[in-house]
DNA sequence: GGATAATTTGTTAGCGCTAACATTAACGCT
DNA sequence: AGCGTTAATGTTAGCGCTAACAAATTATCC
């Protein structure tokens, strides 16, 4: 629903004139005596007025103080500049870097950058794209490909009006097969590829500390993957879910000590569903004098830069948390460039960040394993 | 300058009709048999329409998937109904949680957010606010109270046209004189509090380790009123800066290198710009076998949940670097606050919270001194 | 019942801008 | 000079929606 919106019952108390301070391209005009379509013509091609009727248009420009109302521009031409993406959660440092390559990307094409957080509610998600819908958006850029009913008839909907939509963070297995332009990579290869990691390095027990987000899909189906090729190679995994708090450093602390007070036997090795969760988890450990990765292994997710200050081993001294490193700032360039290029506009930059929309995540193995 | 946007040059390539897919207000009214008029009626106030009315119109909006162009409301309406907000960095820890107060406020009120980000540069906060008042927004919240001329030029003249316009996370010394509605502290204040904190916990020789962001205005601001105060206080002090880094934690540590590195005779106590620096800095001290704050103390800003964490002092067993906790989230639901205010517009929640502006930073002694 | 008041609906015009076409001015050519 | 050709400007209409008013419908009352 949520269409009816504000609207004072009984009467606005607006009684002001239709026109709000600003001056229009019609004051423009009148000052410097020549239709409005000039001015407009001269705003957005300089070139395609003559010399003399550019000088009069600088002249009344300057006087004015004009601010092109877009919504009107907009309206007229019926495309609207404005690329909308859905992202869980600003705050999060995993989509920051993302928002920024979008927002780096899309610079100097003139298409603005209209964001919305869901607070990863598939709910809110929906929510959002019905109100960023509203502004008829030029793309529509949404993370993951997990989607309420409601989203995806909306998704669908926009893409079959010509607006492009592009899922980032996720990709299917059969990329071919998917209904929207995915850019990113897939979790559950990217589990399995943690989990074959540590086999790999010898760790015949392990554990995954899955996200306490209960609908951050995408570190769950990482937890699977994880399983599935632990188990695959023939090692004991065991998937547990950290405790919900706003503070994901905590968690981690906090399920590492679940796990070591458990009494049950524990893993020598833990992934975890990002580095925030394990960079806690190596705080409580090295407190508790439990040696990393002597004692216990342990993997991130994300190379946030936290991870390269953390982990330090006091044998080798060496430093890091080892972990998967995801090109954050990459999602959001092919992203928008996914958009531009759909939209058919110029690409900007190097040519051969157009060719794919690849993007591979790497383990990076420091001092934990 | 930066008007004249793209247009392709010679003649542009979309040949395809003026409409595109989207369903209109039109398309619904004919559906339901009745004029625009009443669905746009029903839209906004569902009770002012007759119920059978209100049944036709539902039947078809459920058939026509419709999705109001915002775009023309507005432009319809005069008023918009977005608040614009300019943020030195989106993927910053220190706005996000301001934004998601902002955009929680908001909520509900029928006002939307617009957020743009300015790399912490003058000259793209010029850039984005011209870009902004484009949408004729209702609002406008900007960072910091410094700002070029362009962009105070810009800000006069929003406010000039009925647009409130607020400053946050800042607050001149005389907060009466303001030009602006400010919503945050004084920073020169807070750099004072934290010297005379050190100095009343006994150090004598403090070192302020400064943001390496050239244009972080307020981190400057915090270490002149952190050594005119210490000056004052009788203390000797002196103004690091850290170096340009993506990752502050690094930057830290390297602040602290270079500091026992240089040879000089060292601080006692060190207060960083923020506790990204604070940290870095503490995990270079325990590498290095200095004890903290026995060696050197540490006071860090801004509260991040990773200075609960580190910062654990292996004789007391007490945790957490000590620090300045700003209510971030604070800033955001009283800028927006101030914003609905202004509009004439209800407040949402609590009463107390309207009250004032003031956000009142609070140091937090932890184990760090 | 018929006039009056209240409610619901329709009509018209216009928000500020731009596409498409019509018009005029400037230019070159035989 | 007269003609076409190009460039520069003006004119008209409309994007999708909503204020303001007018008209039609219903309810109310003596």
């Amino acid at each position: 629903m949520a269409l009816p919106a504000s609207l004072p019952d009984p009467a606005p108390a607006d009684t002001a004139t239709r026109r709000h301070g600003r001056s229009t391209l019609a004051d423009v005009a009148a000052l410097s005596g020549v239709t409005s379509m000039s001015v407009s013509r001269y705003l957005r091609a300089p070139q395609s007025v003559s010399a003399k009727t550019a000088h009069k248009i600088q002249a009344a420009l300057s006087q004015t103080a004009y601010t092109p109302n877009k919504q009107a521009g907009l309206l007229a031409t019926g495309r609207s500049q404005i690329v909308a993406a859905i992202i869980p959660n600003l705050g999060n440092s995993i989509f920051a870097e993302t928002v920024q390559g979008i927002s780096d990307t899309l610079r100097g094409s003139g298409l603005e950058l209209l964001l919305a957080s869901t607070n990863y509610s598939l709910e809110r998600e929906e929510e959002q794209i019905r109100a960023v819908l509203g502004w008829a958006p030029a793309a529509l850029i949404v993370t993951g490909r997990t989607h309420s009913t409601g989203a995806l008839a909306l998704m669908r909907q926009a893409k079959a009006g010509g607006t492009p939509v592009v899922e980032m963070w996720d990709k299917s297995r059969k990329s071919a097969s998917a209904e929207f332009t995915q850019v990113g990579f897939n979790h559950s290869a990217v589990g399995a590829l943690m989990a074959e990691h540590l086999v790999k390095r010898g760790y015949t027990h392990l554990g995954y500390v899955d996200s306490a987000v209960a609908q951050d899909f995408r570190a769950h189906e990482r937890g699977e993957g994880f399983a599935q090729a632990a188990r695959a190679a023939g090692a004991r995994v065991q998937v547990v879910r950290a405790d919900i708090s706003d503070d994901p450093l905590r968690a981690g602390r906090q399920a590492l000590r679940a796990l070591v007070l458990s009494g049950q036997s524990l893993p020598r090795a833990l992934a975890f569903a990002n580095d925030h969760l394990c960079a806690g988890a190596w705080l409580e450990a090295v407190e508790r004098g439990m040696r990393v990765p002597q004692d216990m292994a342990m993997l991130g997710f994300g190379d946030f830069p936290l991870s390269r200050e953390l982990g330090l081993n006091a044998c080798t001294g060496q430093r890091g948390l080892s972990t998967v490193e995801v090109q954050r700032g990459s999602i959001g360039v092919h992203s928008a460039r996914a958009v531009l290029r759909a939209l058919g506009l110029p690409l900007t930059g190097s040519a051969e960040h157009a060719v794919s929309h690849a993007v591979v995540p790497m383990l990076v193995q420091r001092a934990t394993d």
